[in-house]
DNA sequence: ACGTTATCTGAAGATCCGCGTAGATGAGGA
DNA sequence: TCCTCATCTACGCGGATCTTCAGATAACGT
């Protein structure tokens, strides 16, 4: 990673170049802007997005329902759930052969609903 | 691809099926997904993540102050830019030399508020 | 017009990540 | 126990993407 700091110019001449201090204060490290992005690298892929919004309308399906309903193989399904089950983004429950996956609490879904009002495609029901 | 539905299974023998018919019906296409999954996927880089923080405390910054602020090059910070900018995620505004940037609207904000809730770093102000 | 500062762009290399295939594991029923 | 069904895991390839460097562009002051 190339120099920062040593190019004094801009920030400097600014006498608010204090705030920016403040606000560098307040940007998350390494640590937290990790498990921030990380959450959303999870939902920032077709597939999982579309396994994730399926659950958000069905509550809770088993790996061949999910299958059927995104058009998946369920071995590819199986995979992804492991992804979003390792980061807390869907729980799951076993039930005889079948394992159910569901949104892990109200955090998740309101992202999903929010990013859908952004996008535009509400879809009023 | 590989093949998904001959393989009937588990989902005939649920009397319940039809649920799941439903919920394809309701499982984003292709294209919305993929506009979907874009929008997360911007927000799912650390470094975007500590930019758009930045911004989310500050309001509005240009781009030596963000670079200053997440420790990052400027030339790479423009080039974030230059993508979250594209995808709608932030706005710009030219003042002399300095190009101010903000987030776009409420539902960004909402998303990263919403992840830091969820992550629990929630940081009580 | 010139030099300086702030920002942008293009291209290349390294890395990461999703994807499918094939086989393993676990749970039920006969 | 044997067989079937649902799910899981290991592995390798192909493709997308992040990062950085070097140079281009735009705006300002003198």
């Amino acid at each position: 990673m190339g120099r920062v700091l040593p190019l004094d110019g801009c920030v400097g001449d600014d006498p608010l170049s204090q705030r920016v201090a403040l606000v560098r204060a307040s940007v998350p490290d390494d640590a937290e802007a990790g498990t921030l992005a990380e959450l959303f690298r999870l939902l920032g892929d077709v597939r999982r997005t579309k396994i994730l919004y399926a659950l958000l309308e069905a509550g809770e399906l088993c790996v061949c329902d999910i299958s059927a309903a995104v058009q998946v193989p369920e071995a590819s399904v199986s995979q992804t759930m492991r992804l979003l089950r390792a980061s807390g983004v869907v729980g799951n429950r076993r039930e005889g052969r079948r394992v159910y996956y569901r949104l892990a609490d109200t955090h998740v879904r309101m992202l999903l609903d929010v990013c859908r009002e952004h996008t535009g495609h509400e879809g009023i029901r």
